[in-house]
Parts: C-alpha cells; structure tokens; sequence
DNA sequence: TCCACTCTATGACCAGCGTCATAACACCCG
DNA sequence: CGGGTGTTATGACGCTGGTCATAGAGTGGA
C-alpha cells in the first residue's frame, strides 16, 4: 500500500476512504490510516492540521469525485448507451467486488452520512457535496442519452438512492440479490424515460 | 423519557435504538442509553449480560419489527390501497419527521450496517433479519394488491432500498427532496405492477 | 558551512469507552 | 422475622482514541 506513485498525503486520504467505507467514520482510527498508508503519525498533524474532522471530509470529498469521473468512463464502455446500461455498470462495479473481495465494504459517503450527519460538523456538507458530485455526472449522462433535462435530475437522484440502499441490504445480508433486483426492477422505468419523452 | 408504561428493559432497548440512528453505532455509548432510558447503569449489565453487542442486536431486531408492523398500518389507512399509495405512506414518515424535528436521525438498522458490517459479529445478521422483517409485510402487502406473487418480493426490496437511499441523501443535504423525487418516479412503476400482470 | 523549511518520528496526556466488582435496596415467600 | 432473589446504584480498571509537544532527519539556498 506503500506505493510512491502518490504523495503520501494523497495516500493518506485514500487509505481513510478504505477503512471509513469498511468500519465507519468512528470506528477508524488516525493511527490505522497512517499505517495503512505506510505514513508516519506525525505526517498526519502535519498534512491535516485540522485534525480527524478535516481527513474524514477530504476522504468523503475523494470518494464523490471518483464516483462522478467513474461515470464518465462507464459511458464510454457501453456499446449503446443507455440509462438502463450505465445503472447496470454502476451496479456491477458492487457486485463485482462483493463476488470477488466479500462484502467488507460499503460506500464511504454513506458511512460519513450515518456517523457524522448529527453533530453539525462539515463532514455532512462535505457528504453532500459528494452526492452531488455524483449526481452530476449521472444526470449529464442521461441528458446525452436522449432524458429530457427535467427529468434527468429526478432519475439520476432516484439511481443513486436506489443504489445506495442496494449496497446496504446487500451487505447486511452478504447477497447480492438486492443489488441484482434493483437493476432489473429499475432499468425498464429509466430506459423509457429515454425513449420516448 | 422514563414512562413507566414500559419496562425498563423495553426503554433501553428503545433508546438505544433511538441513539443508534441519529449517532451511529459506535458514537452511541451505553451510558448515555442508561440515561436516556432514565435507567441506571447497573442495569445494562444485568438486563444485558452479552454486551454491548447484544442491546444493539435487540435494537435493531425492534426497529425491523417496528417497521414491519408499521406496515400493516400504513395499508389500512390507505383509502384505495395502491403500492404507491404505501410507497408514499412510508416515505411521508420520514419527510414528516424531518420537516418536524430536523435531519438529525436517520434509519438504525442502516447505522448498524455501516458500522458493524465487517467484524463478523452477530449485528450484521440481526440487520439482516431487520430488513428481512420488514420486507415480508411490504411484499405481503403488495400481493394483497394485486402485485403477482412473483413480483412482491422484488418490488418490496426496490422499494426499501430506493427508500433507505434517499433517507441517507436526504439526511446528507438537509432536504427532502431525494424522499419526494423516489415517491414521483418510482409511483408509476409500482402500481403498473399491480394493474395489469 | 549554516540556516531555514518541510517532513518524519515518537512519546505523553487526557478523555471517553465498555466492562467488572461490589454493595445496597426492595420485595416476597417461608 | 430472616433470607433469598431480582434489581438498582456506584466506583474502579484497563484500554484505546485524538491530540499535543518536541525532537530528529532530509534538502536546498545563501
């Protein structure tokens, strides 16, 4: 995990994501990031003078960036491009990791929201700026693929939700049935608000 | 807080979940439910010789109850009992929450999802058996409506998890927005369901 | 060479947690 | 009345967490 591909502070903030999105925001540890990121302790205080709160928030802040630019290179790989196709492509990066790495992990958006949305910190406007960072992207995608631009928005934030509380019930039941059900139950309803408007 | 209409058992169990979905599992100390249950904390231990562990397992146990049977409720207050009708039901408990007492708690058998679904404990599979009893009077509803027998299940699970995504997307933004959007987009297709087969 | 500056490294502190141990109280049956 | 059982009440222990303080390396410019 040592890699010097990245500076160690970005691989601070990449190894908070992975354990705030496996354990939650509380139960992960400044120590357990440092060491996961092959970082000193004291190169934490250093790069994050703001302390837990400022980490968790950059991590949140990582996490909804690379969801929006995931989205992006899912449309690209689809033959034809559909609504139904990318919530597919969304799904299956979950299913994909939960079949192959176990359902350890969830999303680490969702665990900030549950741990931190009381407690009127910025971790929760952080969480929402990922949703939106997420919730872009998507809505953009289903404008190209023919969504009239009213509807794009409404759909792209029912994706996500639908995804996000996928992604829950499958890892509470360690089956990804769930995630399955979603894209069969939902892909119908997306791909005719392509077609016909 | 400290009716005494209730055990004291039943209050603990009660406020723990209560703590559990606005701070999380982990943030939620057995102190603070002794005080909140008006209990003292001597009684946690006896009551509850497993643990921690095992008051958060009969919480989340409560909440699927609760939400199971809040079900039934919902569908016999309908005038014409149509899915969406009950889709809206469940979600107007939240809009209706959270437009009266703020954003601040979200729903406990997610927060114990996110928090405890790695480390093998027994609270992943007391989420499992929440989401499982509250799936079963949803999909037994939906049959009841006209929904073929095939489809109540998937459907039911559709509509907990688009249900359980928007709370997290609401409670992150303030806004309950995601909870309206989920009800307008995913009416139609419920109730298309249950038309015609 | 010396000196700033960035980054690394480590030890210490305090607060909070879950848990344990132990006692006191209440109440009822014998 | 006495003793036992279920419950309440409180103090202490061990541990872990985030944060602070301080010092040690490395590096580049004057």
């Amino acid at each position: 995990m040592a890699q010097s591909r990245y500076g160690p502070r970005e691989r601070m903030v990449f190894s908070a994501a992975q354990l705030i999105r496996r354990d939650g925001v509380a139960a992960t540890g400044m120590r357990d990031v440092a060491a996961l990121a092959g970082a000193p302790r004291g190169s934490l205080q250093h790069y994050f003078p703001g302390g837990k709160e400022q980490l968790v928030n950059e991590a949140v802040a990582w996490a909804g960036r690379y969801a929006g630019k995931r989205v992006a290179r899912f449309v690209a790989d689809l033959d034809q491009p559909t609504p139904s196709g990318l919530f597919a492509a969304m799904a299956a990066q979950w299913t994909d990791e939960y079949r192959v790495d176990g359902f350890a992990a969830g999303c680490p958006v969702a665990a900030a929201t549950v741990d931190r949305a009381s407690s009127g910190s910025s971790t929760r406007e952080a969480a929402a700026g990922a949703f939106a960072a997420w919730r872009g992207p998507v809505a953009e995608a289903l404008t190209g693929m023919g969504v009239p631009a009213a509807r794009a928005d409404p759909l792209a934030t029912l994706m996500i939700s639908t995804l996000e509380g996928a992604i829950l019930i499958a890892r509470a039941e360690r089956d990804v049935h769930a995630l399955d059900t979603a894209v069969r139950e939902l892909g119908p309803l997306l791909d005719a608000a392509a077609g016909r408007s």
